[in-house]
Order: structure tokens, then sequence, then C-alpha cells
DNA sequence: TTGACATTACCGAACGATCGGTCTACGTTG
DNA sequence: CAACGTAGACCGATCGTTCGGTAATGTCAA
């Protein structure tokens, strides 16, 4: 076995952040992997929508226990809670190089299976958010609203990175979020 | 002739901003515009791609013409200017049901003329919209940083509004917009 | 330690379906 | 008739998927 399962869905959260899940071909997967197509399906027998869904599997369990663990760190301040959540996202997205994988996976028909994951994602983002913001202070109406702006925020500044191809205004909306979401 | 050439780049829009340039085969397009595979190709020789372009080209001459003639429109306030603009955004996303084109057409492989293309929209965008906070007296920079934050987040706000199959929160930030830009 | 037997991991080849695209012919309209 | 818009039939390529088979990797009784 050269590559682990969790090898196998980090090339495969790659692949399908870049090219969305239609443009994700098994041959660009194949190739991205090193596995031939018929490999792959060893590893996830239900075909492309099971990789996807791993993919998303794995980035929720990634963003409940890497991204959102220190916003409930009562060891830190509401301010060092958020900065520490900017910068695993900074990571995730490698500064604005890599694109949003909700976004990407979201794209095409509605109502699939992938749709209601990445929805579920979004959802545990906000109220986490939210909830860390009415620690620090804040009405629960005023803090699911700067949550959800800030997620907003975030996406956006994901779309126009990819667009103009300049991870420059991603990582400055990064950096000044910590101070955006208190400022009072 | 059953149908004009705008009223197919019409449908093409359509298309491409719900399944993405993609996901859009010519099989939906056909089904879309009730002409045969083979009739898209008299309209559109140069094929999906030539479509794209056509619908991207259209995209922008709306922009330009529509949703940002009133930034320049000198009888009317600040205030007013961007209220017009938040109106015709409002229709073309249909109160953010229909997802961005923008974002759509640039998932996939970078580089190509599609990405210039909309890179080209944004940008025109970005500077007009700045264009119209300078006139309202915010400084250069100042105008711009403000330009491309309502920007990004209208780009953020379609995305959730996609993901979440829920458009009530473009509604919100887009009726926000004129007094968030206007703040001092 | 060895041989026999599952189990696991992998891949070449091919499947039917669909992809984007072309060719040619038919009907309409001037 | 000539020009134009349309579409049925078809092309090679690629799509996601399946199948048969082959190396490795245990597993375990002899």
């Amino acid at each position: 076995m050269a590559l682990s399962e969790e090898q196998i869905v980090a090339i495969l959260t790659d692949v399908f952040r870049t090219h969305g899940y239609q443009g994700a071909s098994l041959q660009i997967i194949a190739k991205a992997t090193g596995l031939a197509r018929a490999s792959l399906y060893h590893r996830f027998p239900g075909g492309k929508a099971e990789m996807a869904e791993a993919v998303m599997k794995r980035a929720q369990a990634w963003l409940e226990m890497e991204a959102l663990a220190p916003l409930r760190d009562e060891a830190l301040s509401p301010r060092d809670r958020l900065r520490a959540m900017a910068k695993h996202l900074d990571a995730f997205y490698e500064s604005g190089r890599k694109s949003c994988l909700l976004d990407a996976m979201s794209i095409g028909e509605p109502g699939s299976s992938l749709c209601r994951l990445t929805r579920g994602a979004l959802d545990l983002w906000t109220r986490e958010l939210a909830s860390a913001l009415t620690a620090a202070g804040f009405g629960p109406a005023e803090a699911r609203d700067r949550a959800e702006r800030a997620i907003t925020l975030i996406q956006g500044a994901l779309v126009m990175a990819r667009v103009r191809e300049n991870p420059a205004p991603f990582r400055q909306i990064l950096a000044e979020l910590p101070e955006q979401l208190l400022r009072t």
C-alpha cells in the first residue's frame, strides 16, 4: 500500500477544489493519485460520488477539530480565538491560492448529497463562530449577524482571489477579520 | 428563425450560470434552447467556447450599460446611484436565486480566455464603483477599498445563497449596501 | 519453515453512454 | 433557383464504471 487512505483523500481534496466536481474527471484523479482508474474503485466502490463524499467528510472533520476548536478554547482571549481560526483558514486555503471546496463542490445540480454536506459544514461554521462572538459579549442576534457576514466575506474573497488569480485581497481580509469582528 | 441571437444568449446565460461551464453539456443547452446540437453550431461555429464567450460579452455589456451606468448619472445623489446599481443586481441575480456567472464560469482550468473575460468584468466593476465613491467624497484609496469589499461581499453572498438554497441573506446584503458603502 | 489458501491492492481492457463537433440533406423563404 | 436555418446521422474521444486477472500480503495448519 503506497498511499494511505488519508493521503489519497488529501489529493482528492486538491483535485476537486481546483476542478470542481464535474470537472474532476477520473482521468485527472488517476493521474493525481498515481492510481489506475480501476484501482480507485477498490478504495471507493461508490465511484466518484463516494470520493467526493469522503473529501467533504474529511473537510468537515478538519473544520470542526482544527479550525473551529480554538473558538471554544477558554484559555484564549476572544481575539486570540479568532486569530487562531484565521490562521488555520489561511493554511487550508494556502493564503488564497487554493479555491473554496464548498464553492467548487456545490456548483452544478442542487439537492445532491454533496449539497447537503456543504450546507452542513457552512451551518456548523456559522454556529460555532456566532457562539464565540456571544462569548465575547455580543448579543445572540448581533453575534449571528457578524458571523454570517464574516463567512460571507471569506467566501467572496476566495472567489475574487480565484478569478483574479491574486491571493492578496484574501490574505488582507483574513488578517483584518479578528479586529473587524470584535469592533464595537 | 424562431429565436433571436439575443434570446439564445439569454438562455445560454441561464444554463451556464446554473451548471457551470463544464457542467453545461451541449445536450442540456440544446434542450434549453429547443435547437438541435447541430443548429447551435450554425449560430456558434466556435462551439461551446464561443457560446460561453458570447454569454460573457453580453454580461459585460449588461454590466457596463445597465448596472454601472447609474453610477455615472450626475443627476442622481451618490446614495441613489448605489441604490440603482443594487436594484439592477437584484434583478440580474433574481434576488439571489440565480448564482454568479463569474463564479460558475471561472471554476476549472485557469488561464483560459473565459478567465480573462471574467477578470475584465470584475475589474471594470471595481473601477466604476470606486469612481462613484470618490465622487461621493472618499479618497481614492479608501474608495477602492470600499468598492472591492462590497463586490467581495456580493460574491460571497451569492455563494452562500447557492449553497444554502436560501436567497434571503443576499437580498439583505444588497439592501444594506448603499448605507454600508457611504457610512463615514 | 513451509506450503496452501484467503485477502488485499492493484491494473489492463473493455463496457455503454455521453461528450463536443462535423457532414449532409431537407424544408422554408426570398 | 439560391441562400439560409434547421436537424438526423454519425464521428472519434472521453466520460464513469465494471470485469477478469495478477501480483503482493497476510494467515495458519502441517
